[in-house]
RNA sequence: GCUCCCAUCGUCUAGGGGUCUAGGACACCGCCCUCUCACGGCGGAGACAGGGGUUCGAAUCCCCUUGGGAGUGCCA
């Protein structure tokens, strides 16, 4: 094995679905490995018994591969180093505390929650810092019998070092110091055996032969504890590197109250992975003052930790908004075809088998409107009337373009017209709007937008002679018909009433 | 409270002592294109948190203040 090959992981906890911002820490790790030709792993790190769930992990590895960031070891795919769930690591942990215990670094501690409260409120009551007092650290065998009596489980802890100092040198931030009499003795083992995950984390890592810990701030005040670990246990301590948060607006912590922050949803919504990708991708690195747009590839290529920001990045939903109507526009028709399609049958817009036919119509549809979307989601209100028989009037265009006066001449007058244009094509349409423009000496607007909302049912829509090609002459001359009723029928109501 | 991290336009950022009257992108505003909306093009407004140093010279280095974030769990 090349001792000096990069591995780096990702090791999501099962509580949840997948957060931009571990799929951000996800991503800087993917490609710091893929850059260096080393190797990505995912570990599972669900040691909570409480909060962890399949379905959990389930979503964790959809969204993963939505986003296209595979794994080289990890679950189902496996490894030489697995397992990569840490419930099936168990033996492991045990028997490095045992080390540990046998060592005397660590200590079995029989204090309950509650009691654990009461040390932790008198310190701050006195204006200490709220640290485990240790007072379990020499336990007499009687002492622990009496204990053992009263049904007590222990936990383990660790005999943290309280001299020195603690180097973090972190290839982000620089060398962080922090004074070792900040640390107490943490737990390390948990009652019903688990392992905590300052403790896990050690373990695997340095079982798993990682070389670089990829992962965001909040963990680096956790780091002099865990380097404490590696060094008790002789381990190597890898190199670190601790990325910004991801903030919401109001710059706390991005969370559910901020609207949409699970990639699943982001997917739902017709997010484009590529899109998302280059979006996270600049939140928090930067390759120059130019580039915004960035492939994969180019990303794999470019993405160096140093060129990693260290201040917090606030996660701004417009400009992704944008950069994924980017990559709408840069897509193929066909590829563009072949990802909405399935959108399209979910929203019951064509049938499950599609002919010729209704494929060439889907795409007519798609080219007039793929540059006119942010979302793939939002293609469903913006062609939902070149599908469904109904049209649905949108009640402000109705009243502001279609009961305005001279409408309904206008309306009527172009009915025949259409009717009788020879070969029904987009070209062939063009003329018969220009030719009652002229006659009436009004603005092209001013016949244009009655049809429009007349065939759309709202005021804004793709190039008219697109959307009436498209229709069909039939449908497009039935809903004129439609319209026409829609006026008369107010018009009527508005003789009762007066 | 204690510890740690951070600080350039509204947002993401470029910038690592002179080339900065601070560049780009999104958003915003105006104009153009135009049948509406988008796309596209052109233009505009908009920032070095404050105060001390160091230096011939500071957005860039140091200190303090302020502001924000994180950690301080038998969560991860």
């Amino acid at each position: 094995m090349d001792m000096n090959q990069v591995r780096v992981r990702f090791a999501p906890s099962p509580t949840g679905y997948l957060h931009v911002g571990g799929a951000r820490t996800a991503l800087f790790n993917y490609l710091y490995a893929k850059h260096h030709h080393g190797v990505f792993v995912l570990r599972i790190e669900d040691t909570d018994l409480a909060r962890s769930t399949e379905a959990s992990t389930r979503a964790i590895l959809d969204s993963m591969a939505y986003l296209g960031l595979d794994w080289d070891e990890g679950p189902e795919k496996g490894g030489d180093y697995g397992p990569y769930f840490q419930s099936q690591r168990l033996e492991l942990y045990k028997e490095y505390a045992e080390k540990l215990l046998s060592m005397g670094r660590a200590y079995e501690c029989y204090c309950t929650p509650e009691e654990l409260d009461q040390i932790r409120q008198e310190a701050a009551a006195q204006g200490r810092d709220p640290k485990y007092d240790g007072r379990c650290r020499n336990l007499t065998d009687t002492q622990r019998r009496e204990f053992v009596r009263q049904g007590r489980k222990p936990v383990i802890r660790f005999k943290a070092d309280f001299e020195g100092t603690t180097l973090v040198d972190d290839l982000i931030r620089g060398q962080v110091i922090f004074d070792n009499n900040q640390l107490d003795d943490f737990v390390i083992i948990k009652s019903d055996g688990m392992p905590t995950y300052n403790f896990a984390v050690v373990i695997d890592d340095a079982l798993m032969r990682i070389t670089h810990v990829i992962r965001g701030e909040d963990h680096l005040s956790n780091t002099p504890k865990q380097i404490q670990i590696y060094q008790a246990l002789g381990f190597a301590v890898p190199q670190f590197a601790h990325i910004p948060m991801i903030l919401g607006p109001d710059r706390t912590r991005l969370s559910k109250r901020h609207g949409a922050t699970s990639v699943g949803q982001f997917q739902e919504e017709g997010y484009l992975a590529e899109a998302m990708v280059n979006y996270l991708a600049l939140l928090g690195w930067a390759y120059d003052d130019s580039q915004t747009i960035f492939s994969k590839t180019e990303l794999i290529e470019k993405f160096s930790l140093s060129k990693v920001s260290k201040n917090p990045a606030v996660f701004d939903l417009a400009k992704l908004q944008w950069m994924n109507g980017v990559y709408i526009r840069e897509l193929s028709l066909d590829e563009l075809y072949q990802r909405t399609l399935p959108l399209f049958k979910s929203w019951g817009f064509v049938p499950q088998e599609v002919g010729s036919e209704l494929e060439a119509k889907v795409k007519s549809v798609l080219r007039v409107l793929q540059e006119r979307v942010k979302t793939l989601a939002d293609l469903k209100e913006a062609s939902c009337y070149f599908f469904q028989d109904e049209v649905r009037y949108d009640e402000k265009a109705v009243s502001k373009v279609l009961f305005k006066e001279g409408a309904a001449e206008i309306l009527s007058s172009l009915l025949p017209e259409l009717l009788a244009v020879k070969d029904y094509t987009q070209e062939n349409l063009e003329p018969v709007f220009h030719k009652a423009q002229e006659q009436r000496q009004c603005k092209l607007a001013d016949v244009i937008q009655p049809v429009r909302v007349a065939v759309t049912g709202t005021n804004v829509s793709p190039g008219i002679y697109d959307v009436l090609a498209i229709l069909g002459r039939a449908r497009a001359c039935q809903r004129i018909k439609d319209a026409l009723a829609l006026i008369k029928s107010r018009q009527e109501g508005q003789v009762h009433d007066g």
